[in-house]
DNA sequence: TTTT
DNA sequence: TTTT
């Protein structure tokens, strides 16, 4: 049967803190947003920083970690997974679309306003970020995951 | 200045012949929908296929290529970046997104439906095909690219 | 402590038939070595393809699948990682050095000489050949795999 | 003609202060070994960490990055392939093999104890250090570098 | 909408 | 909404 590729690769910094809920079944979910700079020559010729964002939706144990270690500002590299959704919105009827990434692999790199256990957003060093390590959480995507509905979550359940 | 990576990989097969059009610069643009198929395992515990859908836009030198090579069926691997457009829809006044894979590399690979100029959509093979070559186009997306309003392009005239 | 990314893709096509064995534990264990090309502009101007060899281990299930679908000529896309063995040569009792492609998934493509049970090394082709899917094999590296000596495995039994 | 894919990213600390060179066509050339780090599971059942070293070379402007910013110490992301050189050794005739990562773009990401112009291989931290940006230098590799033989070079000047 |  |  064929099978295929579908692999992101993504390295920014972490925008609000992160959301963690989980689902009907237990399963722990987190999910925050994530800016990817790029320096890109704009039509003027101007070198200027374009920000993309992405949709980062985390399962299980990586969601524990985000829930512990990840906070507004904190750098992470994500492995994961391009995952597009579709609803009809309910007001206008239209069919909506949001495409997030499913976080296999989440690297902590040291740096940004979070990381750790200060107990709020802002970060203030000191000797204990003397040697930031790398923590590598790897997590495979639950198989069952993107089946949100067989799993009786309601709409509010649903975690992102 | 900080900067990240934003990369995927996707291997998979098109699912529909590509729209190749130009922008008001001249730059030739080619789009078209990607499947990756993946094997997941149900809520029921049964094995199904379950398949992705991408957009992917290519550019340039890489969309002539899409253009001359690339049909309905053909599979292919592409190395690109993530982007997401939003506009506000001018019927309804929602914010609408589009996310789209901006592609670098194009690898045809053999097999498929599609592949090369037989004039239709079915392939039927022969010794030509003996040794399907995997051929790689490089293409950096170009700087501008992004930035379709400075290039005087119209609603109409935007590729994807 | 400290965790990093070491990660590997490539796309080539099997040099020669693959070797299988099996460790002291029974674990399968299958090599072969791989070609990627590219085409590269010489120091003279001209475009050649330049071959690159890589040499690439699969473990357990994905060494079953490159046992029963993986010949000479057969095109894979790897996903894995790199590790460098050293040695002292018992002849010369120089330092030596292996780097090898430890591979977490091998997905099979259409195309080359081999692929599937033809039972010789060349590839006739043919109409069995109009649809050659990509099959994927997804594989963790085993966590004890590096550990060799410690499984009791001799010289003679080490499988790469 | 068949072409290939031949991709690395590789996320790990520098091991020593890089080596600076320049081919006899005045490339600029820098060499250093790169640690990357990943838990593994014992044969013993204990985890541990495992290092595994790579030899990257970066050309031309990432070379200049890193003869800047980079040093023992320094967490990089780098990006590119996996090159094997071989050679009959000198002294006991015995073919030799090296196996180098040439590098195509580098992240800086901030951290570990280089980093920056502060003349020693200590990093001694501070208010400058608060906010580490990750920065990334993208190069390609250049068409002609690995064909040394051709630039006249000589054994001595071949950079690594 | 692809592919097997 | 991040980061520099």
């Amino acid at each position: 049967m064929a099978k295929g590729v579908n692999k992101v690769f993504l390295l920014g910094n972490v925008g609000k803190d992160p959301e963690i809920r989980a689902t009907a079944g237990g399963m722990n979910v987190a999910s925050f947003s994530l800016a990817t700079a790029e320096r890109a020559k704009g039509a003027d010729g101007q070198w200027t920083d374009k920000t993309e964002w992405h949709n980062i939706v985390c399962f299980q144990r990586t969601a524990e970690v985000v829930r512990d270690y990840v906070k507004k500002g904190t750098q992470v590299l994500i492995e994961g997974k391009i995952q597009t959704r579709s609803w009809d919105d309910k007001t206008s009827g239209e069919k909506k679309y949001k495409t997030e990434i499913l976080c296999n692999e989440l690297t902590l790199l040291g740096g940004g306003a979070g990381r750790g256990g200060e107990g709020g957003s802002s970060y203030s060093g000191g000797s204990s970020y003397s040697k930031p390590a790398a923590t590598n959480y790897d997590q495979r995507t639950p198989a069952s995951q993107p089946d949100y509905a067989d799993q009786g979550i309601t709409d509010d359940d649903i975690p992102f």
